[in-house]
DNA sequence: GCGCTGTGTGACGGTTTTGTTACATCATGA
DNA sequence: TCATGATGTAACAAAACCGTCACACAGCGC
């Protein structure tokens, strides 16, 4: 799914400038061009990220910031405000008001991508950075190594987030529809059979130790993960 | 080497409360009660941070603290500053004159401790004053010299810093962004496959003694320093 | 046992990612 | 100014990985 971005600016040629540039990155653009449409768009689509302008009519741009920041279902979202050169006072009152970071007009498509995917880095929950050990199998995911025992097991990208799947989601069984959804990600076009050949890839990486068996097979229903 | 920390307060009783915390922490403490022995003990130490009272008779503090960062050998000390309760209209003042943050007393130890380290992770650098050895591959960041064994390796500004990265962030993957954004710098805007010539170079570089294979790619996520 | 369906497995071609080199540019100091 | 070294990027080579297929094998109802 690609990451939703909110666009608040007044000026129109340099909203659809925006847009155009994040398009153009794989981004989804949401436009808004003041203060209430911005606060429809924030709960219609509740973007990933919000690129504020901060000079919105009436010096609205801090209000909205604050409005984002106080509300609970918000309050996450990053907040990249544009500014024009030498407003350094608005900056501080940006950043005061919860802005995440600044680009100072004129900016070059380059810088404005390169602070987005800065800011999105930061953002993104270390809910996934626990390490899981399951029956002596062993998966962390900081420094995206397999273990057995002693020994570093080699897998492919592929396996390595298929079996991060199974190991956060044991003891269930998955229709290969719902792997691909859930590992390669939605609409992705590929064959159903795919997901055997990355099973038999992932239980040959895992075998030295027997874990091949922790994969299960429910014939008709998909494969399962299961220490029992 | 322990870090320095230079304390200037003119109260005797807070100042060796601050020394006892600090070198309970592992930290070294520099102790001064006045301006000038600040000066002097500045001067004859080079201490990682300062922790300056604001309240030092005669109201120097602000003083002391435009002085640390108006010298070339010392602006980038960092100043955490120690305020009464309520003296906001000072810590205003504070951090106009180059403090980088501020406590207010009475504070707990685990709250000084806990600035004095979230500054210092903020000051590239300052945190890595020790050598770093490992597997055999030393790294000193205070003679800025690389060993593997009895040899010196020499490496390129960007090189070393990589390898400091890496030395003292061990065993987790990063992005190529991710080494963007903490060797190169945020808003520094480069390919992404710089990174990889960059890891090439360095590679060569520590690859006289087999060091080399500790730097590992982790093919779709990045790289990885590990001496496993 | 037979036929049918579902799964295991090895191999292949194409694609993506990474390694490596070369080169133009930039910075620095003599 | 020139020389030197460092840097970023492009281009090509090599390696890893992916998806698909063909065929073998296994489970199951008859």
């Amino acid at each position: 799914m690609a990451t939703r971005i909110l666009v608040v600016e007044d000026e129109r040629p340099i909203r659809e400038m925006l847009t155009f540039v994040l398009v153009q990155h794989g981004f989804e653009s949401i436009e808004a061009e003041d203060f209430n449409t911005g606060l429809d768009k924030l709960a219609e689509y509740s973007p990933t990220l919000v690129l504020l302008d901060w000079m919105l009519p009436g010096g609205s741009g801090i209000q909205f910031a604050r409005k984002i920041k106080q509300d609970e279902f918000s309050k996450d979202i990053p907040i990249i405000m544009l500014t024009a050169r030498g407003e350094e006072s608005d900056k501080v009152r940006g950043l005061e008001a919860g802005a995440d970071d600044y680009i100072t007009k004129p900016f070059s498509p380059k810088e404005l991508i390169a602070r987005i995917k800065a800011v999105l880095r930061r953002v993104p929950g270390a809910h996934l950075e626990e390490e899981i050990i399951i029956n002596g199998l062993r998966l962390d995911p900081v420094s995206h190594r397999v273990t057995a025992y002693q020994d570093d097991l080699s897998l492919g990208p592929t396996e390595f987030k298929l079996l991060q799947f199974f190991m956060t989601h044991p003891e269930r069984v998955y229709s290969r529809e719902q792997l691909l959804d859930f590992v390669w990600g939605t609409n992705v076009y590929v064959e159903d059979r795919t997901v055997d050949v990355h099973i038999r890839r992932l239980r040959k990486a895992i075998a030295p130790h027997g874990h091949d068996a922790l994969i299960q097979t429910v014939r008709g229903s998909g494969y399962r993960f299961s220490a029992k």
